[in-house]
DNA sequence: GCCCACTTGGCACGATGTGCCATATTCGCA
DNA sequence: TGCGAATATGGCACATCGTGCCAAGTGGGC
């Protein structure tokens, strides 16, 4: 590692040349118009409309991303991305907690809007799921982005447990289920990101149900378990 | 429901037009001829080629599929078809097994081979799932289709365990990833689809896993806790 | 300052997916 | 059996998608 600055604002590890950033920024201007317009005007947008608002060619529009739903991929995959990256970091240190602590609180760290690119990614996140329902092209690119985050995520499980490979798998499909649902599930309402019905606070409780088993699964509909109607869930 | 035939063949209730049996049987030959030219070339196959090889005109084609992908959806959701229709059939019998069982028998007997079309079905899903990793767009139809399942399965398993809805969606999406990774995994191999390795022992495998809690998750990589290499599992 | 590598943009082109209309076949009914 | 309504099909035009190719502009290393 080269010595690191105290607090300026650029310190990334091998500086990256101007062209580098310069890239870096249109491609994060397409993925912010795309997701704008998307999220207002849903799948009738065009590419080309894309490409313009963002101050770039239709074809220069093409080099950075493959379609044009693709253009919002690096906003939806922040969260995920943010999640493995902390769980592979606990992965390298001796003292890593156990994998269900790990597996939470990192996916609970992803999910809260502190800093601001995390914060700003949640909010486009909502915006585009809830223009989801009526462009299947778009919740596709929501699907692939979670599923390379299945296969991310099973290196890092498969080091944390040293489980079996379908094992690992199963894990690794469960706790992405867990996030997936989760960012959904908030969306889809209209709690605030950072209250106890954030996404946070879902994905915590999520994380839980589908690593140590789902509660609900033992009650019947008539009969009253004191599963069903319980109103307290924090 | 009406007076049924004992064997005859085609006894389907409120008997199908001729129109509409032909419109049934032009979908499916599209869905088997998209679906064996996708298996054996890939993304590069047209849809004027699907189209021609099938009989009938490119703008036919469009009247009965979406995009030229979504030709092989009918074949890829045999199986959760069956999986959910099993499943709600359960729900309305008084005497309906507790969720965990059902759920885990209800997707054994859909993807355990034993009649034609479930069997056929079974097959041109091997064959594609190992052409997605070339293809996005064949993929997203895959997760498209456990999309849609997904939400299926919430008023079925709301019905069968009255829990609250958010317990209900994470077992819906935890059973539905069951299914999902028993027939991927099913896919990437080579045992037969009625072996031990087939997709109904893996399916009862990880549905119980997932539902009443995941294994592997307490083992350490160093520590020799008898999770690990643990050989047998069958 | 100079050259090389690379990014960008324009153009052409095959392919995708849809609206519109003409035709043929089937369904419902007398 | 025959007739009109409904509908499935096919052909055509067209906007859009996504890519190969080439020319021009800009930054990086000397």
């Amino acid at each position: 590692m080269p010595t690191a600055p105290r607090t300026t604002a650029a310190h990334t590890p091998a500086r990256p040349s101007l062209t580098e950033r310069r890239k870096a920024e249109t491609q994060l201007e397409i993925a912010r118009t795309a997701a704008a317009l998307f999220a207002e005007r849903g799948p009738g947008v065009t590419a080309d409309e894309i490409a313009r608002t963002a101050g770039v060619a239709l074809r220069t529009f093409y080099r950075y991303f493959r379609t044009k739903e693709d253009a919002v991929a690096p906003l939806l995959a922040v969260g995920v991305r943010q999640w493995i990256d902390d769980l592979a970091e606990a992965t390298a240190r001796p003292d890593a907690p156990p994998t269900r602590a790990a597996l939470e609180q990192a996916a609970r760290r992803a999910l809260t809007p502190t800093d601001g690119p995390a914060e700003e990614a949640l909010r486009w996140t909502r915006g585009l799921l809830r223009a989801m329902p009526g462009d299947p092209a778009l919740r596709a690119v929501w699907h692939r982005v979670h599923h390379d985050s299945e296969e991310e995520l099973q290196p890092v499980l498969a080091r944390l447990t040293g489980a079996d490979p379908l094992d690992v798998r199963l894990a690794a499909a469960a706790a992405n289920t867990a996030m997936r649902v989760a960012v959904e599930e908030w969306a889809a309402g209209d709690a605030r990101a950072d209250g106890p019905r954030g996404p946070a606070e879902l994905v915590a409780r999520g994380m839980r149900a589908l690593t140590a088993g789902l509660p609900g699964l033992d009650g019947r509909p008539d009969g009253a378990d004191g599963r069903n109607a319980g109103p307290g869930n924090g």
